[in-house]
DNA sequence: ATTTTTATTTAAAATCATTCTAATCTACTT
DNA sequence: AAGTAGATTAGAATGATTTTAAATAAAAAT
């Protein structure tokens, strides 16, 4: 993605381009489905040659989020991740190198459900298969 | 369960009946399925005026999960949670009122899994319904 | 029963991811 | 160019949890 199409991109969801947007937005929209937390982020930026500080990073991984342009998941690894597949879908959590995987909404069927308490709507459904080696 | 029959089932497993443990224990295992944090364990401590600190409801919320006496839960509100039914099951959330409502394993189907990667193997899996009002 | 050993408890400090503060800076508007 | 709203930042604060190390209690040995 251009330095322009990361422009449009931004200005496109509300967001002024600024340096720091633009250098976020090209590393984690480059096309390749990305799962990064705010510490791994960090160091490609780092690697990348830019500078920017740790608050930017979170600000802009939650604007990223508010705006539709990331998903965060929690409950992985105490931290949390932020993930460039935005459309429903699960995880596996390998345990033994800290790298989650996609598994597709449609491999999970949900049946048999409780009834949801009166007056509660579901939210969400996320799934976790925690991978071991072995 | 009567003290003598909590000091047996600490007994049991490998773990020292000291007073803290005997008085946690039989607020946890009243036979009611409890879904507890350390803070709102540490609550009814005080509202039954027993005397331990912070410190201890942690290090015998482990001990009694590594004993397999409860189930650690994360990614739910951004708090461990301690849940006394340890067979293998699911969780509605609900976000208005932070309880944990338990669904059976038996309500979820898992099917056409990607294949796990080589060298890995299944380790759990953990499904989370997250509830809201409306 | 007394001593000795080992495990447990505890208050307080430390940790660590994340959020907040408030001062500076930058993008956009006029 | 000047003004304003929004963004960035260093560093302080937060909050759940863990660690430390000293005091206490339980089990084992005598
Ligand atoms: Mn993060
Ligand atoms: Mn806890
Ligand atoms: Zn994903
Ligand atoms: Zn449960």
């Amino acid at each position: 993605m251009t330095a322009s199409q990361t422009t449009d991109l931004l200005r496109q969801h509300g967001l002024r381009p600024t340096r720091q947007r633009i250098a976020l937005a090209s590393l984690l929209f480059d096309g390749h489905p990305r799962h990064v937390t705010a510490e791994s982020l960090k160091e490609q930026v780092k690697a990348s040659g830019i500078k920017l500080s740790l608050a930017t990073i979170y600000n802009t991984l939650h604007q990223f989020t508010a705006a539709g342009l990331l998903k965060e998941i929690k409950g992985i690894s105490d931290v949390t991740w932020f993930d460039t597949n935005i459309n429903s879908h699960h995880h596996f959590w390998d345990t033994s190198n800290n790298h989650l995987i996609d598994i597709p909404a449609s491999s999970i069927t949900i049946s048999n459900l409780p009834k949801t308490p009166a007056g509660k709507v579901i939210n969400g459904v996320e799934v976790i298969v925690r991978l071991t080696d072995g």
